[in-house]
DNA sequence: ATTATCTATAGATCTATAGATAATGC
DNA sequence: ATTATCTATAGATCTATAGATAATGC
């Protein structure tokens, strides 16, 4: 071991920083049981250390739980402004039809995302109020500008005249809802879910379609 | 006292039959918490009983959940019929229209149906293996049927040619998830949502016009 | 005699901490 | 000296049951 430039002494570390693989483990039992499921007694197995170890490097079970329900609902914000957001420069339905495709496989990234994070809201309301001020004045300045942007296109006979807030909640529920019912849905509409990827490129080919038309003017009835 | 001919001797009924109380508890114990999340003590404690009776009626704190999911599934099953079943007398497009109304009323007077069933059966998927493949008949019957009848519409040019199952995914996910989301989504949208039963007519013709739109033949592009 | 109810407590789990020991970096 | 790890155990909580007592219906 000639030049000991440090920066990386990654072969003689060998009592490490578990601090990584008890999050991982963390994560992974938060999130298929939550809050009240999850055993700390199993995420520290699941990481490879003794039990006490958690609480070396976290103190409280909720300390641990803070960790990564904060991660999941920065995901969660990131998640509806990759279903907005786009080139300016680009018509907006055409920057509305790629927002629904990049929010979709997103969910695909973050399966259960959407499912853990109502339900830990729902079971702790009072854990979430103080962010609630901040979430909405962001989510209304960018409705505000998004919705004066439908509002020239259906100016311009482009699209039907509607709440951009209820456009939202649509892309959200078909996209979101596809992940949060396809446990239950697979063993049931088998040959249809066999496949996952090609179910899953049929879907979210349905939602485009399904919200675009929704969007588009009709033609004259 | 004259008469003593029986059938409701409802005054008398000092010491009661304690079973609605204690099952009216665990209902609400085991659809806000889960089954992790539920404590056998607060629901005794709701029902006005000592720990005791629980077992005394119960057995196991399995056991009566058992009760109460299984309740829950049954209103689960009715829910998918409600969206489909209708008069085969009325055209096709209209029994879906009506359907999708249908399934949303039946989705508001439950709002926690599907958030709860989705959990429970994620989390201990065991349990249901066993009813999985009398449902996958009832529904492969079903789809069917439907199946057929879209595609004599489709024949006829009322509507696009497509897989039933998309369809029933879309009403179903445009439903289920206006009401898994509400908690949510209310605080942050403040004024849509204000008022719970103006927002819900609202998003219940929504849900409407999004699906028919979707299905119905799209004039000449 | 049967059914319903209560008190008291066993037994299992789970979170958390105290205190000892080993490794690491100066 | 500080950081990381382990063993052992306290303390809290929760489900479940044993056993006594009261009420009810024959």
């Amino acid at each position: 071991m000639p030049s000991d430039t440090g920066e990386r002494p990654s072969v003689r570390r060998v009592t490490g920083n578990k601090e990584p693989e008890i999050l991982a483990a963390a994560e992974r039992e938060f999130m298929s049981k939550g809050f009240d499921g999850a055993r700390t007694t199993s995420i520290a197995e699941a990481a490879g250390v003794t039990h006490a170890m958690l609480h070396y490097y976290f103190r409280t079970k909720e300390q641990l739980f803070y960790r990564i329900i904060d991660r999941k609902l920065r995901l969660m914000g990131e998640s509806f402004l990759m279903a907005v957001e786009g080139n300016p420069q680009q018509p907006f339905l055409h920057r509305i039809e790629t927002g629904i495709g990049r929010h979709f496989d997103f969910m695909a990234e973050n399966p259960d995302l959407p499912r853990f994070v109502i339900n830990e809201i729902l079971s702790h309301p009072e854990r979430y109020t103080v962010m609630q001020e901040s979430v909405r004045r962001i989510v209304s300045a960018l409705t505000q500008t998004l919705q004066r942007e439908l509002d020239a296109a259906a100016e311009r006979g482009e699209t039907e005249r509607m709440d951009i807030r209820m456009l939202m909640l649509d892309i959200i529920s078909l996209n979101a809802f596809t992940f949060i019912s396809y446990p239950i849905i697979e063993p049931i509409f088998g040959d249809l879910t066999g496949e996952r990827e090609r179910f899953l490129k049929m879907k979210r080919a349905e939602n485009i379609e399904t919200i675009m038309r929704r969007l588009r003017r009709a033609q004259t009835t």
